[in-house]
DNA sequence: CATAAGATGCATTTACAATATATGTTATGG
DNA sequence: CCATAACATATATTGTAAATGCATCTTATG
């Protein structure tokens, strides 16, 4: 709500589907990764950021403003799957399970954005459209998707922290 | 309802900040067009599919079976921004205002797709991200979807039509 | 002029991202 | 050894907007 709520408020507010021409007002996109994408890279800068010492899940929620529930589900997670230690109890906090450099930006993100489906057809299980099989459009937003994620994987942790931060 | 239904019926649903890790399941994208901008560009196939003749609303709607309602806006709205000439009354239809190759498809999304901020930072109305300025990912971000919508230029709706119905 | 087509506005529903709440588990430091 | 501070986990609630439905208007033709 914090986030996309203020925007909202301020804005006259037109859906596409109920374009309305007088106003001619278009808004709220779809090409957006979530926010829990957005978190879970949001945490991992942080702590690249401060490679010095563990940093609890509060402060990182406190930096950035944000529900610090989300933030422990964001944690537990980039944890469980390998980018973070967390440890637990008094004193505890969280790091890096491996180096910056090893973390790949595309990897977070197939993690977090749990697949990426750009129209009804990807997904074979519940795809209705008669063109399947005879339609490019697949192939082509394919390429797209693989273009988008070829650029991330170009790019690990390491090259997005600051330049003072390089080993 | 229709489309995201059905498959939401059937599986299992934990969604991903509700995550829980004995069932583990991960559904539920974000990174996707709207569903506005597939029933856009499936009116173009259909339409570019049927060069000889008027095709209408109805017609397009039944024969992908989605609401009607939809179809219309979608049809009003490509109309408006001057990829469809829609011709009213009895006998009336839409037919395309321009030739196949000269509709890019870059060009449909970012038309029926309004923006695409991937992160809250990408708009700096509502950015709240303390990172800002000191931060490289929003700039890989922007590579990354460039890259995408690069693939997307390379294409009009001609090269998405059967072979059969080139010139 | 009845009818079939698109145009338009508004109301409703539904999904789910986002958030909140509550409680459990672990470990340390005094 | 236990109070406390940290992460872990599950469930419930809320708010937004995508998607849909419905009603009516406008246009043109057979």
């Amino acid at each position: 709500m914090e986030r996309r709520g203020r925007q909202q408020k301020d804005a006259l507010k037109i859906h596409l589907l109920n374009f309305d021409r007088t106003h001619g007002i278009h808004y709220d996109p779809r090409m957006q990764l979530t926010l829990y994408t957005d978190y879970s890279l949001r945490a991992l800068l942080y702590i690249g950021r401060t490679p010095d010492r563990l940093v609890t899940i509060s402060e990182i929620a406190d930096f950035y403003g944000v529900s610090r529930n989300h933030m422990v589900k964001v944690i537990h997670h980039l944890g469980s799957i390998g980018y973070l230690t967390t440890i637990r109890g008094k004193a505890g906090g969280v790091r890096l399970a491996r180096p910056a450099g090893e973390i790949r930006i595309s990897e977070v993100v197939q993690a977090t954005e749990p697949h990426m489906d750009l129209q009804e057809c990807f997904n074979p299980h519940t795809n209705t459209c008669p063109l399947t099989g005879d339609c490019r459009l697949k192939g082509v937003l394919y390429q797209a998707r693989a273009a988008f994620m070829g650029v991330l994987a170009g790019q690990t942790l390491a090259d997005l922290l600051p330049p003072s931060l390089e080993p």
